[in-house]
DNA sequence: ACAACATGTGCAACTCCTTCGAACGAGTTC
DNA sequence: GAACTCGTTCGAAGGAGTTGCACATGTTGT
């Protein structure tokens, strides 16, 4: 291994060509130097420096070996600011996974937020669709999930909280088939027409929101996506009551009545009780107000406006 | 930075779970072990170690460092290995740039003969089109350049030697306009068809083989795409002669006569006379030898079989 | 051409760090 | 409760790294 003096050492020769200079930058005798250079290219049995003319010059071995010492000495650097941060009760690294039904602009001020405590914690956010998260909590690929759905599996060490309720609202365009029927719909007659569904294109297991059995269907990437796909007539399905809000006031979707409704989703924030650190337990505080939830669980309605 | 004792003292601490046990490992004195622990802790300046209970236990900080660690000694023998190999007179790497009109695959028995020789040297192989090959070695993305066409630039220590000369024809299909023209064709009755040109799509500079100002053209990208495009009659153009040779002959391509033919390239095969290695050595070795010369000049003949 | 200076190296002496053994307190096992 | 395992403290010993000096070699200035 290389110890921190013999990099510096290096590093001396390399900036000031001559042993001599670099002994005197370091503030210690030529000699040291002088044996030390000979140790290093004994313990690597290479010839590090080129002896031949008056100053003596760095190889192309030795060139190399400096080069790559400093960037080793960087990774070191980090190491260390790592090792003290997790010391510090910071987690290296924090996985947060959200439900794709919640939309990533409303996290947006939460990352700033958490940016501004300098924690030096190197967040990752993704997003699942479905069991998904809690599938990605159970392989360790998840720190933190957020908006899961459904009701949470047996999972040792598991532990969460309710963020709050979504309520549903099917939608479908005024110019759709189905806008013109009357009544209460029942599964049969949605079962005739295309339903949209937001599939997890990243993982291609056959996930994807409110399918029907043998339904046709047209997937895309996000819940937005599929808010859009039905104003656009291309499909019919549920939709976040309050995402779908603008749409619906301004006539460019129209709620129907279901013979079935569907109850309200009730969304979770899960973790696991091992591995607590700082950073878990900040995001948890936060996500513990009401304030952000609520803003969670609405999400941003789609706007009315761009056609 | 972490000397390889300390090293090896984490990893033992970590496999064993206790420092009498780690330092029987090492083959050292319980204290000694004992003191290099407090010792890393107080250099990192973190806790490192859980000494509350009976067998002391790494800390998460702990076991960050040993994991991490574990890799950093990875690196460092790489490292080492590398070093070694530059000391022997191998490059660390060596970059060859072939020019576009070159088949890759007439290069694939040197590249297999050369990872005989195990230096373990990094190969790196791409192409360039036109002037980009000197292009490459002047900017010192290319330690080796083959096949380069026009005549060697200036250039402050380049070395070069002709690897040989190719011969061109203009041919296009049966069914093209063109064929049906008696006599030498002139520039301006070509001008008034589409040319297909080999461009390079990674560097998006407005390099193509062949284009005379103003011509409609089809990029493709490369002389094999080039060359069925032209026997698809989707344009026409100049081919190397031998690697048309099998379309020729089967009737699939048809050759014109021209008012101004085109003079045979010679193709160089060039370096930098700075940082020669045992490896460019091999390589401009095996470049000399007149087989191989005219295996790549000629290139592999377009088989008339595969419609 | 000669002196003055710079540079790298070998050697003996020195210094400080690592290592070790012994002793001790604390926890575990039978 | 005795025998043990474990981690720590402390002073002593050994050794690796460091130093000053002498010397050979090469460069620069007058």
């Amino acid at each position: 291994m290389l110890s921190d003096d013999e990099l510096a050492l290096l590093e001396a020769i390399r900036s000031t060509g001559s042993l001599s200079r670099a002994a005197a930058h370091l503030g210690k005798a030529p000699s040291t130097v002088s044996h030390a250079a000979r140790q290093l290219e004994t313990r690597f049995d290479a010839l590090l420096f080129d002896r031949r003319r008056y100053r003596l010059q760095l190889t192309p071995a030795g060139e190399l070996l400096t080069r790559e010492a400093g960037r080793l000495v960087q990774d070191v650097a980090r190491l260390n600011q790592r090792v003290k941060q997790v010391a510090n009760g910071w987690e290296d690294r924090l996985h947060v996974v959200t439900d794709e039904i919640l939309e990533f602009e409303t996290l947006l001020p939460v990352i700033r937020a958490f940016d501004a405590l300098q924690s030096g914690v190197r967040l990752r956010l993704t997003h699942e669709v479905l069991g998904g998260t809690w599938e990605a909590l159970r392989e360790g690929r998840a720190d933190l999930v957020v908006g899961a759905t459904n009701e949470p599996p047996a999972m040792p060490k598991l532990r969460w909280f309710e963020l709050g309720t979504m309520d549903w609202v099917f939608a479908v365009s005024p110019r759709h088939p189905l806008a013109k029927v009357a009544g209460p719909l029942s599964q049969d007659a949605v079962g005739a027409h295309r339903s949209v569904v937001v599939a997890d294109s990243s993982r291609n297991v056959g996930r994807a929101y409110g399918i029907v059995g043998g339904q046709a269907t047209l997937a895309v990437p996000s819940m937005r996506a599929k808010i859009l796909a039905q104003r656009d007539g291309l499909g019919v399905g549920w939709l976040p009551r309050h995402r779908a809000s603008a749409l619906l006031r301004s006539g460019q979707l129209i709620e129907k009545a279901m013979s079935e409704p569907r109850e309200p989703n009730t969304l979770y924030v899960a973790w696991r009780s091992d591995h607590e650190g700082r950073a878990l337990s900040w995001w948890l505080e936060q996500l513990r107000q009401p304030r952000l939830a609520k803003r969670l669980i609405l999400g941003l309605p789609v706007s009315a406006e761009n056609r």
